[in-house]
RNA sequence: GCCGAAGUGGUGGAAUAGGCAGACGCGCUGGACUCAAAAUCCAGUAGGGCUCACACCCUGUGCGGGUUCGACUCCCGCCUUCGGCACCA
């Protein structure tokens, strides 16, 4: 069935032959390397970036909606006269390829390097005008070599560093996943529950960095709200004070919290039930048995219910008293499962008059309820409260404090306990450092080297690359590949000589792509991972384009790494990407295209059934780029219909064609609202391509000045004016060029231009063309449109005014009415009030 | 629960420093071309009323209020959908 249709279509369509126009000229630009970008010129430069591939073989929807926004950014700024740099390159590590080996016995690499060649030559079928000679991939030996040369100097500052902790485990990728990875509990690539494992893992500081990642935020406008907010939460920085609080046998237990105003309100303290001191303190009590089993209880949950929100909060009492060093009182000590041993201390104080939380324990466990602020004008007492106050108010029961007001509290506790000794300002992060060591094979790995004697050594930056090597097993069973590749593991100790063992794990695909954007602006270098000169003249990328998805995982890591290097010297700004663009999914029957719902389009076959500039429109023009996209193949066909009519539209023209120096002397009216309408058409896609993107409505008056040019010629016929029709022909081609580059290139030159549409200025409009001699207003009486009226251009409110109440139609509409208002907005309205 | 975005014809979506709601596309209806169909072209297309017809009138942007000469747009209170976070002390 499939080959009749596209038999018919293109049996019908011989004059728009999309076959052969685009394989013409995607040859024609890569066989002159027609986007090459370089640094010379005096021209202001642009660097037009989208988040590079994954290389899984294949491009979806996705991509082709991200690569085409991009792309029509990158040929917009060449034709405004910038520079542009628009390269591309694959994030080529990563676990799915070595499933592919374990599945199918194909190396890692192999598969990789395949799956590239593939997506390239797809990208180049869609027309996207790259710097191919820019290319990267991050498992190329030389551009690993600098994500370890990276991790290095990351160490040498001390933010890379190796610690045992509790971290999150994917039994189905078999290895450890960083904070960011974990959705809902699950692994973010495979959905499988992650379990907890105490490993000795390597990190990256990137809690140093919590406060500049947070106040770089303020200086990007050009950010959407949305994803600036998604990262200050998850970076989550809360300020308070942490309270030294003592048992009754002189422990020391530290509690953190953001409100020290209630701290006289403190009526019992909790700790994580893996707090380190639950143990002592219980130990050899009556309690040992009890709080024991409660805590194995815990640790049989998993983690998701664990930590949910909606999992009842219990606890018990340990046996034990603290004293609140504030005012002396005796306070039971508690543990219960909503407080985590991760966040802060692993230990707060319960202030239930002032805390939902501990206000709904309380009531559960019949502790004492004190109340330390009070509503102005009103009463509370414990007894008659349903919940917490957790607003301000004044101070009561709290000595020395008594009368004033929570704010001026807040002011002061702080200072006031540090001062005499009860504690310190302090300020918690949600974000936790970041986990990169992974046990797979398919990464860049960690240089580094254990030796009995020396302990961990770096590996010398002049023996770098550490190469992952060849020859290695895929079973999918027992340990990383690497560690099991005995040539590889073991090695000799660069400090000492002696015998020695290789870190066996690799890093973080996050890492790799922590810093591709740099490479792109030096990305043969040999000495360096790039040319500080190069990046100063390109960074920062001045627009960037992709998936929300990333909002944190990969924005916040790349943002991390930039400001280091930026701090180390080696990168010109701290901020790496100055606007972002997040654009929507691609969806099908209202939901996003995957393969287990069976609801994939291929954008091979859509490129093989309409060609690429038609699957380009259609992904612009369906929704605005930052929205979802549902796909329709009905309106691909309308995209396809249209520039059809463009190009049959064009070509009839050919031979009245005036390449320039159109002559607009002796025009008639219809003449006139014609160039009115290509000029006003120019003026409105040019403010929809500034800053706003507003791809969809751009293409819409694109196809109205088309609409235009049909009427005009259907009622002209032989009497069309060539200059108007050519001057039209001529911007509405170079305004499509960037939507649609193969079909606009081929009637470009059709017309007899020598030189590329792309290389073309984009046109400015004509003032003159835009003033017309009368206006048309709408008169409304009482709010409502009654009429419409055309007045000269220019005329003054007065006379508008009186030519409306002369009006015929509007006077039997008044109505002999008396007229309290008349309100006249010059160009546009004139509202008679009665 | 908290944070954020969005609710407009049959449909994807236009229009917001407050000023003609429904641009453009899809679909649908009618017509031209054709032996016929496909493709293409032309016309119509928010709902309702009235009319032989043109004209015209009323109602309409999730719901309920409000501000204003005038509200899709601003304010207050809700509802729904989608994203993010989720015991963070």
């Amino acid at each position: 069935m499939g080959w009749v249709f596209i038999f018919i279509l293109e049996g019908l369509h011989m004059d728009y032959n999309f076959k052969e126009i685009e394989s013409k000229w995607q040859k024609y630009w890569d066989d002159k390397n027609f986007y090459k970008a370089d640094e010379a010129g005096d021209k202001p430069k642009y660097y037009a970036l989208e988040m590079f591939p994954y290389p899984s073989g294949r491009l979806h929807m996705g991509h082709v909606r991200n690569y085409s926004i991009g792309d029509v950014i990158a040929r917009y700024k060449r034709m405004r006269g910038y520079n542009v740099l628009h390269p591309m390159g694959w994030d080529a590590f990563g676990l799915p390829a070595e499933n592919a080996a374990i599945k199918n016995g194909i190396h890692p690499s192999t598969w990789t390097w395949n799956n590239i060649d593939n997506m390239r030559a797809q990208l180049k079928s869609l027309g996207i005008s790259y710097d191919w000679d820019r290319e990267v991939a991050t498992c190329h030996p030389e551009y690993y070599r600098w994500t370890e040369w990276l991790f290095l100097q990351l160490y040498k500052k001390g933010l890379a560093y190796r610690k045992k902790s509790s971290v999150n485990w994917c039994p189905s990728c078999k290895t450890v996943l960083a904070n960011e990875q974990v959705v809902d509990g699950k692994c973010e690539r495979c959905g499988t529950v992650i379990r907890k494992k105490e490993l000795e893992q390597w990190f990256f500081k990137i809690t140093d960095y919590a406060d500049k990642l947070l106040e770089g935020l303020d200086r990007l406008p050009g950010w959407p709200d949305k994803v600036k907010i998604m990262q200050r939460n998850w970076i989550g920085r809360s300020e308070g004070a942490e309270i030294n609080f003592r048992t009754e046998t002189g422990e020391e237990i530290k509690i953190f919290t953001t409100r020290p105003d209630t701290v006289f309100g403190v009526s019992y303290i909790v700790l994580a039930p893996e707090h380190p001191l639950v143990a002592k303190l219980v130990k050899g009590t009556e309690y040992e048995k009890t709080v024991n089993d409660y805590i194995y209880e815990l640790q049989a949950m998993n983690e998701i219910t664990r930590t949910s929100s909606e999992t009842e909060k219990t606890g018990m009492f340990i046996g034990s008293y603290a004293v609140n060093p504030l005012n002396g009182e005796r306070i039971p000590i508690w543990i219960a499962n909503y407080v985590l041993m991760e966040y802060g201390t692993g230990a707060v104080m319960g202030v239930p008059a002032h805390d939902e939380r501990d206000f709904a324990f309380a009531k559960k466990y019949d502790l004492p309820v004190k109340i330390v602020i009070r509503p102005e004008g009103e009463n509370l007492t414990p007894e008659t409260m349903t919940n917490a106050y957790t607003g301000d108010g004044i101070m009561v029961n709290s000595h020395g404090f008594d009368g004033m007001t929570s704010g001026e509290m807040l002011g002061k506790i702080s200072n006031h306990i540090e001062e005499k000794g009860y504690g310190k300002k302090k300020v918690n992060y949600k974000l936790r450092d970041w986990l990169i060591s992974r046990q797979r094979y398919w990464g860049a790995p960690i240089p580094i080297v254990y030796c009995d004697h020396c302990g961990a050594v770096p590996v010398p930056e002049e023996d770098l690359p550490v190469l992952l090597p060849e020859n290695v097993a895929f079973t999918g069973k027992g340990e990383s590949p690497l560690s099991e590749c005995e040539p590889f593991v073991n090695t000799t100790c660069p400090k000492c000589g002696r015998p020695a063992r290789r870190e066996t794990d690799t890093m973080d695909t996050f890492m790799c792509s922590s810093w591709y954007f740099e490479r792109y602006t030096d990305p043969r270098n040999e000495e360096r991972p790039f040319d500080f000169d190069r990046a100063k003249y390109w960074l920062p990328v001045d627009q960037y384009v992709g998936g929300v998805e990333h909002a944190i995982l990969h924005l916040m890591y790349a943002r991390f790494f930039t400001k280091f290097l930026y701090d180390i010297g080696l990168a010109p700004v701290d901020e790496p990407f100055t606007n972002l663009l997040t654009q929507g999914m691609v969806l099908k029957d209202g939901i996003k295209m995957s393969k287990s719902k069976g609801n994939i389009v291929s954008p091979e076959e859509i490129v093989a059934k309409y060609g690429a500039d038609t699957t380009r429109l259609f992904v612009l023009f369906a929704a605005p780029p930052e929205r979802d996209l549902e796909w329709n193949d009905q309106g691909v066909e309308g995209c396809y219909r249209f520039l059809s009519r463009v190009y049959k539209q064009v070509s009839d023209m050919k031979d009245r064609y005036i390449q320039s120096g159109w002559d607009f002397d002796d025009l008639d009216d219809e003449d006139k609202r014609l160039r009115f309408k290509t000029h006003s058409t120019i003026k409105k896609v040019t403010s929809d391509m500034d800053g706003k993107f507003g791809f969809n409505t751009a293409i819409s008056a694109i196809m109205e000045l088309s609409n235009a040019l049909n009427d005009y010629t259907a009622s002209k016929r032989e009497h069309a004016n060539s200059g108007v029709v050519s001057e039209l022909i001529c911007n509405m081609l170079i305004m499509l060029a960037p939507f649609a580059p193969h079909m606009t290139e081929e009637l470009w030159h059709d017309l007899g231009h020598k030189d590329s549409i792309h290389r073309q200025a984009w046109p400015g409009f004509d003032e003159s063309a835009l003033t017309r001699d009368e206006t048309e207003v709408v008169i409304q009486v009482s709010g409502k449109v009654r009429g419409k009226l055309n007045v000269p251009s220019g005329a003054d409110d007065e006379t508008v005014k009186k030519l409306a109440l002369e009006n015929e139609r509007i006077r039997s509409f008044i109505n002999d009415k008396p007229i309290k208002n008349v309100i006249v907005i010059p160009g546009r309205l004139i509202n008679i009030v009665v």
